[in-house]
DNA sequence: AAGTATACATCGATTATCGATGTATTGCCA
DNA sequence: TGGCAATACATCGATAATCGATGTATACTT
């Protein structure tokens, strides 16, 4: 990758659980509805995406269970354990910190107070 | 630190840049208007700052001249070239574009179009 | 029959950032 | 005048996040 590029930069837990607040979902289909509402701009490959999702079952901010009803291979569907909304909570709170901090140094529009 | 803190995150050389159109600067100086302009909320060592500013020079985006003048230990200025000027603008617009998107997969307010 | 999409997973490499440590000067205050 | 904090440079190893490649298998489409 270039250097300085900026891609999932830290915020990939923040994202996973957000998607999961919607609804439970499977593995491929988190990282398909992460660049499906970014517009594609937000993409990770595989390497990415299964380690974080164990790290996150991990600290018990998700949970798992395996889907066979359906045709093709079995998903492994996660879904957001109470520890996790509240988590969810926290990372969105630091994201809206950070953002608008890097606003203020690098000089952006700055962005509704309304948390 | 803590898995999943947001901390500088990829964006040190955008926080860099950006400082450095203001004014020229030496390194210690950046790193106290970085924080003194995020309300202390981006701060980082020296161990991070010092290679940034290397890989910053090292790239052209930036250039150094000692200044003896003043009192105290020898302070390194760097200035932004008009490279590290160009550097700037598509850093700031791969912020806009990246913090638009991860504000919608995390379901922020979104934020004025005018970039 | 071939190719694409779905869906899981692992593994090593790279890179950014962190945290600790070191040197030296200056100014302040007790 | 002794000590501490702030200023200001720098290096170094550790860690953790992310990347990119690779592998398996099924299902659907052409």
């Amino acid at each position: 990758m270039a250097r300085n590029t900026i891609n999932i930069s830290g915020n990939l837990f923040g994202l996973i659980l957000a998607v999961l607040e919607s609804a439970p979902l499977h593995g491929y289909g988190i990282a398909r509805e992460i660049e499906s509402r970014s517009a594609d701009a937000l993409s990770f490959g595989e390497g990415t995406l299964y380690p974080a999702l164990r790290a996150l079952e991990q600290d018990r901010f998700i949970e798992s269970g395996w889907d066979t009803s359906g045709p093709g291979a079995a998903r492994k569907v996660y879904s957001l354990t109470p520890s996790g909304t509240q988590e969810l909570a926290r990372v969105r709170q630091a994201w809206l910190d950070y953002s608008r901090s890097v606003d203020k140094v690098m000089g952006a529009q700055a962005r509704p107070t309304t948390a």
